[in-house]
DNA sequence: CTAAAAGTATACTAGTACTATAGACTTTAT
DNA sequence: ATAAAGTCTATAGTACTAGTATACTTTTAG
């Protein structure tokens, strides 16, 4: 039998850090579940609740959220019973890169590429920093995609692939 | 005189969630001083003090980051006086990607896109996610950019950009 | 052959951010 | 009046970031 007598440094992975935050994602699933009775003309106002249970999301970190997504301005509420949420606009008007910076932040992977809120990053020379060339790429890359999908965007391709799929 | 009697709830900004960590830019910034020895023909051996000063970088942390690159297989060193690193392949057969992927793991935002190292998100059902539809092009829109971007390209369009200055 | 230079390997830590949970409070419908 | 529903703020556990520390190994110069 031969005797385990060392423990190897195992070369730590360092997970995802370039992600979404549960936040973020929670805030987009909900703010998405909240655009399909405005699609379907149903009653709009949808209960945290309903929502948590849906999507499998903790009701109270959702309520967190949630309500940061109201003080943003982007949903109305209706407090007491029968109340609940609903989009401060049409699912048209509100776009993904909207929510994603309200839950977490600007898009650019690095600061000094950031449109929305720029702050030096300390390389030698920011002009001539090739890093940041190309970083400035990828946050247009998102930011692109981001800023130019609405609400109304993905019901409409869920819905598409839905349809594809022969579901409902 | 008004006294401030109340201390009132600032809304958390969530800073910057989705970026590129220390250690990803670190290692990026090195790589990119490592390629250029090689541009020039000069001698292709580089020692941490030099890089770490040169961009301002803890020289200890970068022995680390320099460590999980060569790990990694994308440097070599050379131990002893006269020693360092160098890159294990030509600037043009090393990619962004290749060195974030070691260094902040995989580019997808949502684990659930990902092609290096997928996992199920837990949303209700996968194929009509409609967040995952969208965060799946926002990971090929960077993945695009850091896989078709080498070493070789960076310092391409830094001296490009430096000749459109006018600088050196 | 010895000293200094340079990388290797692993441990440890302070601070911060993420992901919640908790509870008291306010508003509204019935 | 009561129950349903959102509001506001505090707090806690965990994980991760961004390092610092330290002992060790290899190589070259003299």
């Amino acid at each position: 039998m031969i005797a385990v007598n060392k423990v190897y440094w195992i070369t730590r992975s360092y997970k995802q850090n370039m992600r979404l935050s549960k936040r973020g994602e929670y805030g987009l699933r909900a703010m998405i579940v909240l655009a399909e009775p405005v699609e379907k003309n149903t009653m709009p106002v949808v209960q945290i609740k309903e929502i948590a249970q849906r999507e499998q999301i903790s009701s109270k970190f959702l309520e967190q959220i949630l309500l940061s997504l109201k003080n943003a301005g982007m949903l109305h509420s209706k407090m007491g019973v029968g109340g609940g949420y609903y989009l401060a606009r049409s699912p048209s008007e509100i776009t993904l890169g909207q929510i994603f910076r309200v839950l977490d932040g600007p898009v650019a992977p690095i600061k000094c590429v950031s449109q929305m809120s720029y702050e030096p990053c300390g390389c030698p020379d920011e002009q001539t920093c090739g890093l940041r060339l190309v970083m400035g790429d990828v946050r247009n890359a998102i930011a692109d995609i981001l800023d130019n999908t609405s609400l109304a965007d993905v019901t409409k391709r869920q819905s598409s692939v839905r349809k594809k799929l022969g579901i409902k």
